[in-house]
DNA sequence: TGTACATCAGTGAACGCGCGTTCACTGATGTAC
DNA sequence: TGTACATCAGTGAACGCGCGTTCACTGATGTAC
């Protein structure tokens, strides 16, 4: 049956939602448009009224799953700085939280083998999270030397995270001894001139 | 037919092999039992012949990918230092290399939803990588620092390269940017006092 | 404001397909005599 | 060394299952008069 315009803005978003902590949790070649109908409490003909594909729904829940991360990010930059978005970023309770965190630890060796459109999407998504760090580095060092370092630290968070969640399962202090090593490196790497 | 024990040791090692390959192209989940089989020579029913089941050749592969990428890294380091191992590793070349490169990079974010077994063999890559790293670092540092820089650098190296292939599709030019980034980056982190 | 009707979001059965795994069978290997 | 036979690596058909996608249909929405 037809549903109004509202309820049916409402359910795209609950397929985009549901989709993006999916695909975070179980990786996109993981989860079955099945599962993604069923979380937003839709059935799957519904999810092809509002999505060409599975791949366009991806698309879209990797752009609203890169825009939430930003927001914690942003604010922990806003209020302490470095420090507090490495204490953010790589905190434990960020790497245990898969379903919540951040899009770019969570799939960044499976984007590389996806369409075009969800390349883009990573892309602006590790511009803008690189764009939070530049804003904390100190004003005194070059544009182009802070660009540089905030894109390092940007990728260097993503690999500390992810590579915690590998270790995790079968050895969980290694795994804390990684992000733990990371936060010591990068603050370091952003407080030197 | 029955074969001789050689013959058989050898498809294991093909089976193990190409079973590495491709699930470094295509990701543990993009890859089936018959694509393995098939690349290897043989049919699926050899495959359970010498595995239990795809896990279980999935972490024999894992091992035999980290061992390999373990050789030239080692060479770069004995050769030419800190620097050379990020020549290598963070090089255009080896960040296009997903058939030959390394399986940390390649699988990162994928090992966390995967059986113990394979966390196991993930982390102790891992350790192994960082121990190589660590040897090419200044001996003036206490050890502590000295393999918390180490396992910092390797856990970068593994978020530059995945970073740059997941944006290497949509923008080639930054996925380039990102893996120079990294390079200044940690020849800086591994050479400061 | 009230009525007639076109629109289209959502349902659920059905599609072909490839997945991981099992198993009866084959026949060369390798052992026991 | 030669023969008889148990072993078992490898084959290929078959298993149930879930995948992404299509489509005829439903019926409330929202528009035209």
């Amino acid at each position: 049956m037809k549903v109004s315009r509202e309820k049916a803005a409402e359910h795209r978003e609950a397929l985009v939602t549901a989709a993006s902590r999916l695909f975070r949790e179980q990786g996109i070649d993981g989860v079955g448009v099945a599962d993604i109908s069923k979380a937003a409490g839709l059935t799957h003909g519904a999810l092809y009224a509002q999505f060409e594909s599975k791949q366009a729904l991806a698309a879209e829940a990797l752009s609203q799953g890169l825009r939430r991360a930003e927001v914690p990010m942003k604010k922990a930059a806003d209020e302490g700085g470095l420090g507090a978005c490495l204490d953010f970023y790589l905190s434990p309770r960020q790497r245990d939280n898969l379903a919540g965190g951040c899009a770019m630890a969570a799939s960044a060796s499976e984007i590389a083998r996806q369409d075009v459109s969800i390349s883009t999407e990573f892309a602006g998504g590790f511009e803008r999270m690189a764009a939070i760090i530049e804003a904390t580095l100190k004003r005194e060092l070059p544009q182009k030397s802070r660009r540089q370092r905030a894109i390092s630290i940007t990728a260097s968070l993503i690999g500390a995270v992810a590579a915690s969640r590998a270790v995790a399962k079968s050895d969980p202090r290694f795994a804390n001894e990684i992000i733990a090593a990371a936060r010591h490196a990068l603050e370091r790497l952003g407080g030197e001139r």
